[in-house]
DNA sequence: AATAACACCTGTGTGC
DNA sequence: TGCACACAGGTGTTAT
């Protein structure tokens, strides 16, 4: 489900409930996420958190005692309801707000991970490896260009390792490359200047018009308010194997990459 | 060291 | 209906 639009999106939508606010349990009803739950998670109430930030993908909720680190993975989210709201399958998690309120962590797939740390999170593992958030300055086209140039690999997965960048996923990468007119496979040195100027632009201006439209609904993203994105109805290529392009009407085309299913036109990018 | 494949897990849709 | 298989918004680990 989740890529930083539909994280974001979760992030704006819970900091409110949290922000100097009282966690005062945390029941866990399903350890088995990525990564085992600590048993420490449930005995570190009451937590006062102070912010809710994102990183990459992870969101991050700041207390006096630690950090929450919560990864949506492929199926995961976050949902904000009165605390007589029964269990449902694949409830794994919830966190007790003092007042009427709970937040629900769901994941059918169990790829995401809830993670409690004390460390700064500057040196914590899961940080160490990711590249700069796309909308920022540090993500620019010289950056991208230099790094690119002893990469051997397609374009796509380059973009969505998050090492040359964070945040983007399979929906974003597709559509930024159509914006760009740059195929999905093309190796990644063989990008010019142009080119990654392009580009850059492309996943930035992506991720903030998916971001100002609450994410992309394919099947059952929902914010934590329960709101659908909108973003499925500006998709070019995703998921549109056969239809039209957008700009030129040729049929849309599939391949894999990595694994992945990669949506372009071979007419629009080169 | 860099790159590709696999693994984790459940649900859904398709074709026989 | 039942079954087998492909596929799904991610990413850490293992193999090449």
């Amino acid at each position: 489900m989740p890529e930083l639009p539909e994280v974001e999106t979760t992030r704006r939508a819970i900091a409110p409930e949290l922000i100097n606010q009282t966690i005062e349990a945390i029941n866990i009803y399903q350890p088995k996420l990525r990564w085992p739950i600590s048993p420490q998670l449930a005995n570190c109430c009451p937590l006062e958190v102070h912010e809710v930030t994102r990183r990459a993908k992870y969101l991050q909720i700041h207390t006096q005692l630690g950090t929450l680190i919560i990864h949506l993975g492929m199926s995961g989210h976050l949902r904000i309801l009165p605390q007589n709201t029964s269990l449902q399958k694949h409830d794994h998690i919830d966190f007790i707000l003092k007042g009427n309120t709970l937040i629900r962590y769901t994941d059918p797939r169990r790829f995401g991970a809830v993670l409690w740390t004390q460390q700064e999170l500057s040196e914590h593992s899961l940080f160490q490896k990711l590249g700069p958030e796309p909308l920022t300055r540090a993500f620019n086209a010289i950056y991208l260009f230099t790094l690119v140039q002893n990469k051997s690999q397609p374009i796509k997965h380059c973009i969505m390792e998050q090492k040359a960048v964070v945040g983007v996923g399979n929906i974003y990468a597709n559509e930024a490359l159509f914006r760009a007119k740059i195929r999905p496979d093309r190796n990644a040195n063989t990008l010019n200047l142009e080119e990654c100027k392009l580009l850059v632009t492309a996943i930035k201006n992506v991720l903030r018009k998916a971001i100002e439209k609450g994410g992309t609904t394919l099947k059952d993203f929902r914010s934590p308010l329960n709101q659908q994105g909108y973003f499925q109805l500006d998709l070019d290529v995703y998921n549109r194997e056969g239809k039209p392009c957008t700009l030129c009407s040729k049929p849309i085309e599939r391949i894999k990459i990595q694994q992945r299913s990669s949506f372009y036109c071979s007419t629009c990018q080169q």
